[in-house]
DNA sequence: GCCGTTTTCGGCCCGACTGTTTTCAGTCG
């Protein structure tokens, strides 16, 4: 609705509140299914207005002016805004002069001259736009956080050894920890603008420059996404950080925070309203100077999603967020005896030696042939192995954590009198895929009401840009591990992210244990457990919350209950 | 369309860059 009003000309703040509420719609940790309409309105953003939207759409699927807006603006129009330097008033335009309402015809108009000279366009936007069509046709995709960083690391190390400016760091959604990424945004703190933008531009990484000023620059990576350079001067690195990480909600709440203080905040610090030339920064180098100045905690970047951490940092209540520190060892992952590329016993020592102390060494269960899941016999033979691994490693708490199939049924895929020799049983869905999403909800909750499983895993199925997932009603099995005490993993594996960061709030919320988890197949990804604990993060989660920040007794007791 | 420590009406975050313009609109974040 947000979009369709925009490009139909409508009150830029009219868009704006729809765009706000879809936010927080979406950021919201319990479903809004079934709430009333006076329940809504208590929701910042939802109003008396949208409040009803909602109400319709619970009936219907949609609303009456989402309909009439529908059948305004051709929905062909809302792809001409992938196009970058195309947004709602030139592709307004474009529908109204030349009928364009698709990338094809846009294509066609823009390669034979027909945009130049229409309003607010020239020969130079006419060119852009014909390769952004190019662009928008072939990318589209946001990049996975994992693969985002090591793109970010290796520019920033070369923009560092370019420059020597030491104050360099990759900021906006990727410092935010969001499980994928649209562009890099990187901040650097230096004298002279210029020069850096210049080294930046040139950096062998870079593909193609596509804006640069004093203080800005704009590239995409050959690495296959775009990445924007700002620069302040080193007293403004604090408020342009602040700035830089966003995310834009989170900027926007703190700008009308620091308004009702008579304050106001851009990337170069706070100031005054009364100051009106911005001569006298209050706070600005650090970030901690700049929320303080606003009478704030300072806020970590994970939760700046504008969810109610401002709320929280001005009376004192923000979570002791987890952190990779604070884990004690890791729940599920793979050795050579399923589909790991690593024996139990490097598996093991791979554990000690990252300073663990326990782990609980997996494998697939028999059903999952393709991963060379375990029969009866051979998961006697490997409990055989462990036993005399215990005897050899003393430095580390071995426990036996199979992932177990749930099957089509809803049962288990060993029998209880095998399960019961497992320390941890973790049930996990990975066949009978296209089950109605009541069938398949039903399925998982008989797993979740089983007395041996301890944990859930990768609850929704989905591989990030590969395929969606199941259907499954997400909350039902939430509320149902609440009721049972069974503990949902947040699976560390880049492309898995599961359950998601407002699930696993929602999870906190109701008082459901979160296990984390690196699902390794081989030892260098126990890395992955600094993923899982990102996604903790974002779900504000402290380590009262995660499993994994139990002492090994503390652990098998809570194993046993 | 939302919201209220001046307000139920009249505000609504802030700045950089581009390209089309003779002073600024559009786009982006």
């Amino acid at each position: 609705m947000a979009v369709l009003l925009e490009l139909d000309g409508a009150n830029p703040f009219r868009v704006r509140a729809y765009f706000r509420a879809a936010q927080v719609i979406a950021g919201h940790p319990a479903p809004l299914a079934g709430v009333s309409a006076e329940k809504l309105v208590e929701i910042p953003g939802i109003g008396k207005g949208i409040a009803g939207h909602l109400a319709e759409m619970e009936s219907s699927g949609t609303f009456r002016e989402l309909s009439e807006m529908r059948r305004k603006i051709p929905a062909g129009l809302l792809t001409l805004l992938k196009v970058q330097g195309l947004g709602p008033k030139r592709a307004k335009t474009l529908y109204e002069t030349l009928r364009v309402d698709s990338l094809d015809k846009l294509k066609a108009a823009a390669s034979s001259g027909k945009l130049r000279g229409l309003p607010g366009f020239g020969e130079k936007i006419e060119a852009n736009v014909l390769e952004g069509i190019e662009f928008a046709k072939s990318a589209g995709q946001r990049m996975i956080y994992w693969n985002a960083r090591a793109a970010a690391r290796e520019v920033v190390s070369a923009l560092v050894a370019a420059t020597g400016i030491r104050e360099v760091c990759p900021a906006g959604s990727l410092r935010r920890g969001k499980e994928t990424i649209g562009d890099l945004d990187i901040l650097c703190a230096a004298a002279d603008g210029a020069k850096a933008v210049e080294a930046f531009t040139r950096l062998p990484q870079v593909e193609k420059v596509l804006a640069s000023g004093p203080t800005k620059a704009s590239v995409s990576l050959k690495a296959g996404i775009q990445a924007d350079l700002r620069v302040v001067p080193p007293a403004s690195y604090g408020a342009a950080l602040v700035y830089f990480t966003g995310s834009k909600d989170h900027d926007v709440a703190l700008r009308e925070h620091a308004l009702k203080m008579g304050l106001t905040v851009n990337e170069y610090g706070v100031f005054r309203v009364s100051d009106k030339d911005h001569k006298k920064p209050l706070a600005g180098r650090t970030e901690e100077e700049v929320y303080k100045k606003l009478a704030l905690a300072w806020i970590p970047p994970e939760l700046r999603e504008n969810r109610g951490e401002l709320d929280a940092a001005l009376k004192g209540k923000l979570p002791k967020l987890v952190g990779l520190k604070d884990v004690r060892g890791d729940l599920h992952n793979h050795s050579t005896w399923s589909d790991g590329a690593a024996s139990l016993a490097e598996m093991a020592e791979a554990s000690e030696s990252r300073g663990w102390e326990w782990v609980a060494l997996g494998d697939h269960s028999q059903s999952v042939k393709v991963a060379n899941g375990l029969s009866k016999d051979r998961l006697e033979a490997s409990l055989k192995e462990l036993s005399a691994l215990r005897k050899k490693l003393k430095g580390i708490k071995l426990l036996r954590g199979m992932e177990v199939d749930i099957l089509k049924d809803g049962s288990m895929d060993y029998p209880d009198e095998v399960l019961e020799e497992l320390d941890v049983v973790i049930g996990a869905v990975h066949s009978g895929w296209r089950m109605e999403e009541y069938a398949m909800t039903e399925r998982i909750l008989k797993a979740v009401r089983h007395p041996r499983v301890h944990v859930i895993a990768h609850l929704s199925g989905r591989l990030l840009n590969d395929r969606g997932g199941y259907k499954v009603d997400a909350e039902a099995v939430i509320r149902e591990a609440a009721a049972h005490g069974t503990a949902l993993e947040i699976n560390g594996r880049p492309d898995r992210q599961d359950i998601t960061d407002v699930q696993a709030r929602r999870a906190k919320e109701l008082g459901v244990p979160v296990a984390l988890a690196t699902d390794a197949h081989t030892s260098a990804e126990f890395d992955f457990m600094e993923m899982a604990v990102t996604v903790a993060r974002r779900g504000w989660l402290t380590k009262d919350d995660v499993l994994n920040c139990l002492s090994a007794l503390e652990l098998e007791d809570w194993l046993r209950s």
